[in-house]
DNA sequence: ACCTGAACACCGTTCAAGT
DNA sequence: ACCTGAACACCGTTCAAGT
């Protein structure tokens, strides 16, 4: 007796409608710097105001799905590194930050939602978190009984330092490739104190 | 024949307002989580909005001297450590950003200001930010000649990983100075390569 | 020279009426 | 069951009138 979220399928016309909304909000979010009015969000998707409200009770949580939906992609990545990492798990680990970021950094979208959406985005993230964490932890203990990662890295600190290099890839003419290579630095374990003598 | 702003002085009214606005308005950034709105600035200053317009002309403005005004004690920071780490260029740079992050994480005025005000924030902080970066490369000149610090590391690297910390300060139940310890980690130069055996 | 606050503009959100 | 868009509420900003 499992609980689940009763969702009975969507009639057709209100599918279409949700996916034109999302489309639409990818479309101005990633353009638009100052920032996105729902109304832009409606006409560019060819519905009313409403609608957009009747799928998403707010703007966060339009901006949650967008959010939600990167982290789907995350966390496959996540998967294929866990699945095919075994023999060098601590680059394993490394390159699916690194393409993660890289995911991130073409996505203004879900960039811009991430950062100025508030905590409240993350509401409506939660069970692609909790995987994410999951895989994390599958790839940080795999790296740290390799001996290559530093053992004091946690599984936490993962999402810490992605969110750390995002915020830092439309800023200020910053390298974020730059940044996040400090960081994987930092991950390493330090050497093995050379031999006496 | 130097050009500088011709800044006459401030009629004493007028100083006081502009002073209780700040005052005002670092009590409600730091402490009202959704949004501050002028009005409130203005109430808590004890002036008109009018008023608040007069002395910044726009929010963001307002945002931009909370953070001017930090990175002026960032600055001081700096220079401390440029004058008194002659002896150990690495950790005194390290010690820098240890200081000058405590005492964001300390600020969460100036911390929503520079994560929520956007990049015109910074318009406001064009000479500090200068000042900033020219006591940066005095440090990691230093440091890297020490032989303690990664040799790819540069000078604009500092801001962007101040950045990148300053981001995950009030996130996710993060550890701030786990972050930075991980970062300044990956600053120190590998160590060299063992002798041949 | 500076201050005030009512009025305006803009944009997120709601809801009565429609299919 | 879902859609529409006019109306409302909220808040940043302006400006005419005041000292």
């Amino acid at each position: 007796m499992t609980v689940t979220t009763a969702t009975r399928p969507m009639r057709a016309d209100a599918r279409r409608n949700r996916e034109s909304i999302l489309a639409a909000a990818r479309e101005l979010f990633a353009e638009s710097r100052p920032d996105v009015q729902i109304d832009d969000v409606a006409r560019v998707a060819g519905v009313g105001v409403g609608t957009v409200y009747r799928h998403f009770p707010d703007k966060q949580a339009l901006m949650g799905e967008l959010v939600r939906e990167r982290f789907v992609l995350f966390n496959e990545r996540m998967r294929t590194a866990v699945e095919e990492g075994e023999g060098e798990p601590f680059e394993a680990l490394a390159q699916a930050l690194r393409d993660n970021a890289a995911s991130v950094a073409g996505d203004a979208a879900t960039r811009f939602a991430m950062m100025s959406g508030g905590e409240r985005v993350f509401e409506y993230v939660g069970e692609e978190k909790e995987e994410f964490l999951r895989l994390a932890r599958r790839l940080v203990l795999r790296a740290r009984r390799s001996g290559e990662l530093n053992p004091r890295f946690q599984a936490t600190d993962i999402p810490m330092v992605m969110c750390g290099v995002c915020a830092t890839i439309d800023k200020g003419g910053w390298d974020w490739r730059r940044h996040l290579d400090l960081v994987i630095e930092g991950m390493r374990a330090e050497p093995p104190a050379p031999p006496a003598g």
